[in-house]
Formats: structure tokens, sequence, C-alpha cells
DNA sequence: CGTGTTCTTGATGCCTTTCAAAAAGGGTGG
DNA sequence: CCACCCTTTTTGAAAGGCATCAAGAACACG
């Protein structure tokens, strides 16, 4: 998968917000030192999670917030029989546990697809977070609506594309927020899904996955090796997801 | 459908928040007065919206924040080759185009799915809200969460379910509600949707839709006529979705 | 009592699933 | 560095669930 570090176990564990690499990034609005400062307040911990463990797990109470700081992870729900769906991918800078924090129970899974670290917010600092920085506040309901809107766009693409599409769908969306994030070079990015995270995320069984993954790729759609995909015609694959609206940017970090 | 009223226009126009009888049902929780009153000066309108007429257009800018006080609505996003999804339901006391107004531009429509009335928050004021009142911010932000989760589960249906345990779920869904609200009378309660309706929403034809829904009410699983639906048996209904959670409740009504 | 909409039903076909098994990678220990 | 094992990907074949086409029935409305 992808090694995050080899030599020392946190290196970026002690870098403070103020000097935070992400923040850096063109998506991400610009904030004043207090906002910062405040963010820094409210983190507790930085943590590294292994590749294919839970971050946060079904029914959870009390789950933290957190904030992707580098890697991949996916929101999911299981059926009892083991059928798992899942809802969306997470990159880096997105908040991660939203839901789970304010409602009392988490409804769905999260898990980490490559390794990962996370920022870590401690659930009671929210509600401070209300009081006192309502601007912060406002962007935080703002990331919320926004992973809503994903969700929105995933259950189009279940419930009226066709295999071809939800594929075209699902490559043009990650491709994109890669890009926003500048992990686009030359049309190629880092694409860590294995295809039965490609099934469950689309609705389609593995075989018939495969199948369509493999017909995109000999139709010159994209090439894929080394877990690095890249996209030849970005246009053509938007236009064969029939319609993928564009992100709002730049948005807000936390 | 369902007529509102037939002596005068607007007969609850001008009943006060204080008097909302919304509020006083027990799903909704208990507010302060001053924070009744906050609510009271920030709406600006009681609209009348008829059914099949959209409440907030797809792209629409600058949407205003509504709570639906009567009637039923939903939320839905529209291809350009005409499919539609239909993403959720949209019940009285739900809170309707949170997501729009705090984005930019809708990103999906909301049309009045039964004659319907709203409440009318201007979206200048949502600001206020977050500056002067945390905890209905913060409530806000939970109201948000919670849709989000009910589009969760919409996607596990359409992504992991075959077409009976679909209509199962969306039934059960739709009575538990209702249930909450106290429309449910001896397990009967008013089903507005059309089967075009259901059809869209589960990501189903028209027609498997039409044969799954009369195969499940042969099987002795509910009757419906005129509208109103009696569900015979909630347990194996529930058990036919293959799981479905029930809701935290109380919760808040802004 | 017409007329348009919604619902029902039958027939046919195909997109997707399921079953099965081989091929290709990736990681580990000798 | 190769052998071995486990996971992931690929392919083929067969079956089935759901879509599409078509048209009649039921219903709502003015």
């Amino acid at each position: 998968m992808l090694v995050i570090n080899d030599k020392s176990r946190l290196p970026r564990a002690g870098i403070p917000c103020a000097a935070c690499p992400l923040r850096a990034k063109p998506v991400f609005a610009d904030k004043s030192d207090a906002d910062v400062s405040f963010i820094q307040s409210m983190k507790i911990d930085h943590r590294l999670i292994k590749a294919g463990t839970d971050i946060i797990s079904p029914g959870e109470t009390n789950a933290e917030l957190f904030t992707l700081f580098a890697g991949w992870a996916y929101r999911y729900k299981t059926l009892p029989d083991g059928r798992r769906q899942i809802l969306n991918f997470l990159l880096p800078g997105d908040i991660l546990g939203l839901q789970a924090s304010l409602l009392s129970a988490s409804q769905h899974g999260i898990e980490a697809l490559t390794d990962a670290e996370v920022c870590v917010f401690a659930r009671r600092h929210i509600w401070d977070l209300f009081v006192k920085m309502p601007a912060m506040a406002y962007e935080l309901a703002w990331l919320g609506s926004r992973e809503e809107s994903m969700v929105d766009e995933n259950l189009v693409s279940v419930g009226q594309r066709n295999a071809a599409e939800r594929v075209a769908a699902l490559i043009i969306s990650l491709y994109r927020r890669s890009d926003a994030l500048g992990l686009v070079n030359d049309r190629t990015f880092q694409f860590p899904l294995s295809q039965q995270h490609m099934a469950d995320a689309l609705g389609l069984s593995l075989v018939h996955t495969s199948k369509t993954w493999s017909r995109l790729r000999r139709a010159g759609l994209f090439t894929f090796s080394g877990g690095r995909l890249t996209l030849l015609n970005p246009r053509l694959t938007a236009r064969m997801a029939a319609q993928f609206e564009r992100e709002a940017t730049p948005r807000p970090l936390i």
C-alpha cells in the first residue's frame, strides 16, 4: 500500500497547526491566526492508522472528531448478512466523524483505506467551538453539507447510472478531488481502491466491476498500474459519467 | 392528493411559533421561550406550496431555509437525459434547504409531494443564529447530519438491497417517521407517493416497482387504498428490509 | 361522461449476478 | 533470490433479476 514513513513513527505529529502543510494548499480557505490557534487548542492527538483498520467503528458512541491529515479512508455501512455499502471516500483535509459525533451513536463505520494519519479533536470541544467560534461552527456545518452532497451524488450513480457510467463517475470524482489537492501530475494520481472497494461503492458485483473496469481501460479511457491511475481523457470520462458537477473551492480546513 | 385546507387560504399563517402545533408533538425537543422567540424573529414568511411545484429549484442560488410545516416533499437530482433520483423524503418538522443555503448553489431540487406549508427563514439570518444562538446552530448541524444519515440509508438500499427489500425498507422507514409524528392510527397512515416516486427513489423501473409493490401487497404485508397504507406486519417488514435502525428521538425543531 | 394520468400485466431481452477456476501480484521465510 | 502462500484480478459460462416494450384497466378530474 502506501507507506507513509519508514524512519520515525510520527514525523509530523509535532508539527503545529500553524505550519500544517495541508493548510498551505490553495484548496483550503485562509484562516486567521486566532482560528488556527483555536484549532490547535482543540487538537488532542495525532494518530497513525494502519490500512484496513477502523477509525470509527459501526455503533461507536462518543466518537471523536477527526481531520484526515494523510492517506485515504471511507465511510461504510454493513447489513446483517455481510453486504457492505461504501458511502463515500475521504481524502486528506476531509472532516471525519462529524455525523458520528453529533448524533449519539455512529450509524456507519469509517475505515482507513491506506495507512493514514488523523488529527484528533475531542468531542467535548465541539460545543466550545459553537460557543466561541461561530464562524468555524458555520464551516463545520458547511463541511457536513458538502459530505451530504457527495453522498447525494453517489446515490444518483447507484440509482440511475449503468455500470460503465458508475465507474467513470467514480474515477472522475476522485480525479478531481485529488487534483484539487495538487496530487495529480500529468493526469496521473494515486488510486488505492481495490476492485472490491469499487464494487461496494458502486453497488455492483466484484466480477462485473472487474469486467467493466477492464473494458473502460481497454477502450483507452485510462491506464492503471502500481496503484497509480492515468486518466487519459478527463473530458470524455466526465461526459461518459453523464454530468458530474465540479466542487466549490476553496473550502474550510479544520 | 392531500387537501390542506378548504375555507381560508392560510389558516395557520398567523399562528405564532410559541403556539406551533408541530412543536407540541413529543418527537420534538423542548425549547426555551427565548429560543422560540428567536425562531419567530427569523421567520419571514409562511408559504403555501402546491403539490408538484419546486420549493427549491436545482441550481438555485441564495436559497432560503425552510421548515416543512405541513405536507410532504422530496429532494431530487436529475441527469441531463432526464433520469431522476429522489434522494430522500421530507415530512413535517424536517428542515429543508440547509445544504442549499450553506453551499453557494443548490445541487439538488426540492419539490412538494403534496400540498404543503413551509416556514421561511431568511438565509441572511442563519449567520445571526450561529453568532447569537450557538445551541441552535448546533441543532442545525445536528439536523444536517440526520439528513445525511437518511441519505446514507437510502444509498444502502439502492446499492445492496433487491427490489422487494427496497420497497419494504421504504415503507418501514416512512411508517416509522410518520409514527413518530403521531400520524399513524391503527397501523394506518397517509402514503402519498406515486409508484413513479417510489421507482425514482429506489432506483427501479416503474414497471418493476409496480410488480414488486403488488407482490408484497398480495403477500399480505400491507393494504393500500385511497392514499392510505396499512402496514399489517411492521416487524416482518423490518426484517424483510434486512435491518433498519430506529431514529434517535426527540429531535430539534427550528 | 370524456380525457389524461396512474397502475397493472404479459412478453421479451439484456445487463448484471452467480458460480467456478485460472492467472497475476505481493509479501514472507528459507 | 527463489519458493510458497494468500490476496486480488481476470475470464468464461450460465442463470436470473430487472428493464423495456406494449397495451389494457383503473382511476382522477373537470
